[in-house]
DNA sequence: GGCCCTAACAACGA
DNA sequence: CTCGTTGTTAGGGC
């Protein structure tokens, strides 16, 4: 469920809280989903010191000093907590010790968390990072695949969930089963527009109204895909659809280019 | 377009003509769907006595005295000539010298037609070796997939092509959409039935009506896959529809197992 | 209409 | 709602 914007913020916050600070205790309590051996992991991450955190995609990294990074994926309901006493976390994946008696813990009721030890680099660009040429000529190798499931494909653009897909192309002005070939470069350039503007201004929003948020998502504030909402911002109705295998929230606003 | 039951006739009448005869010259006109040199194949050719000729599938296998195999598959439109002058012969593939001042020769106006020397032993069965048992957990291992794509599968068994496929069905009473696993066993039976007799009794009848053919198809006495017809043999509504990406005819006496 | 290759899609499980 | 994997399908080229 968090998409980008949420992994943003949660990113920014454990980066804040957690640089130069120390693991004292590894704890593994899942591993089905660790790439490697709890006795590497802990071997490698006892007394490793947080350089920083980011986000890449839907993945968050955190780097330590003079180590590989730890990848966390969360899935659909993963998420953190920074926590003085880990005992009443339920579900618990991982469990990290710090000085000060604090913990971060990964958990998931799904048990769906991936946990990646020195994860290889991933050559696809994250959203926020992508030019025009990039959307340009990637839009183009699609002719025939709908842009909904363009910006969902994580081999082309890392980052865009289900709900943020809906709102950048409502932005964009351009309907989800349009087809990627067809999008003439208006539509293009608008798209392009729409993944920077969409993604970052969520991004301020979700710091100024719930900055220390670690877990779950917060999406009220959206236009389109919004069970809350009936109507577009320009007061056109809002239509439900599974498109590109997933429910998706669009109007009349949007041209359907094929 | 030829189909089993032609090619077993193709085979049949070369078969009698060829037998014990031997190859005095060998003229490739087209390369380009042949899996060894010219001169790889005229060497292995020349003067090879020929042992038998069998089909296979959609296949044609040309046995040799201690020569591999040589299979042509006709695609499309190929056909063969066993006849006294080749020059008169148009969009000629191959031509094989023989004694006697004859020639067998494959042509193709599509230039589809592939020809392979020694190919490698293939394991799916013909539909005429199949077992009930095979057919049976074949169609159990495809659930949802649907009759007609399962017929038409040359990775399943091989050589039934589209009009047969129809006439199969229809006299198995089962809709072309009927999905593999839902199929009862009296449908399984029935149609394990149906492929067996259909397709002798088809070449039954051409060997009957057309013994000495060795190109071309003839159809006029399908049953539903046919345009001249507009009922089924009980009456019905014959019906065309694309399915399995082929045209397919149907009536309503096929029942639709979903 | 035949077959192969590839891309797009759908279903399932983890 | 996420990401693999697998199997099926649709389209173009030979």
């Amino acid at each position: 469920m968090p998409e980008l914007p949420d992994l943003q913020l949660f990113s920014n916050h454990l980066h804040r809280r957690l640089q130069q600070r120390t693991v004292s205790q590894v704890t593994v309590h899942k591993s089905k989903r660790l790439n490697v051996t709890v006795e590497v992991l802990a071997e490698q991450l006892i007394h490793a010191k947080f350089a920083m955190v980011k986000r890449k995609g839907k993945c968050i990294h955190f780097h330590f000093v003079n180590k590989p990074i730890l990848e966390v994926h969360l899935m659909l309901k993963g998420g953190f907590d920074l926590i003085a006493d880990d005992s009443q976390v339920p579900y618990k994946i991982l469990t990290l010790g710090l000085d000060e008696q604090e913990y971060l813990v990964v958990s998931d009721p799904q048990s769906l968390v991936t946990l990646t030890f020195d994860p290889l680099p991933i050559s696809v660009p994250d959203a926020l990072d992508i030019t025009l040429d990039y959307l340009t000529s990637q839009l183009q190798s699609k002719k025939t695949r709908n842009i909904k499931a363009f910006l969902l494909d994580q081999h082309i653009l890392r980052g865009i969930g289900n709900a943020y897909a809906d709102e950048i192309l409502w932005y964009s002005r351009i309907s989800p089963e349009s087809l990627c070939g067809r999008l003439p470069p208006d539509a293009v350039n608008a798209c392009f527009q729409a993944i920077k503007t969409v993604l970052t201004e969520a991004v301020q929003h979700l710091e100024t109204v719930q900055p220390d948020r670690l877990k779950g998502e917060y999406r009220d504030f959206l236009k389109i895909h919004n069970p809350q909402k009936n109507l577009s911002p320009t007061g056109k109705p809002i239509h439900q659809k599974k498109i590109a295998n997933k429910i998706t929230f669009y109007s009349d606003d949007q041209y359907y280019y094929k």
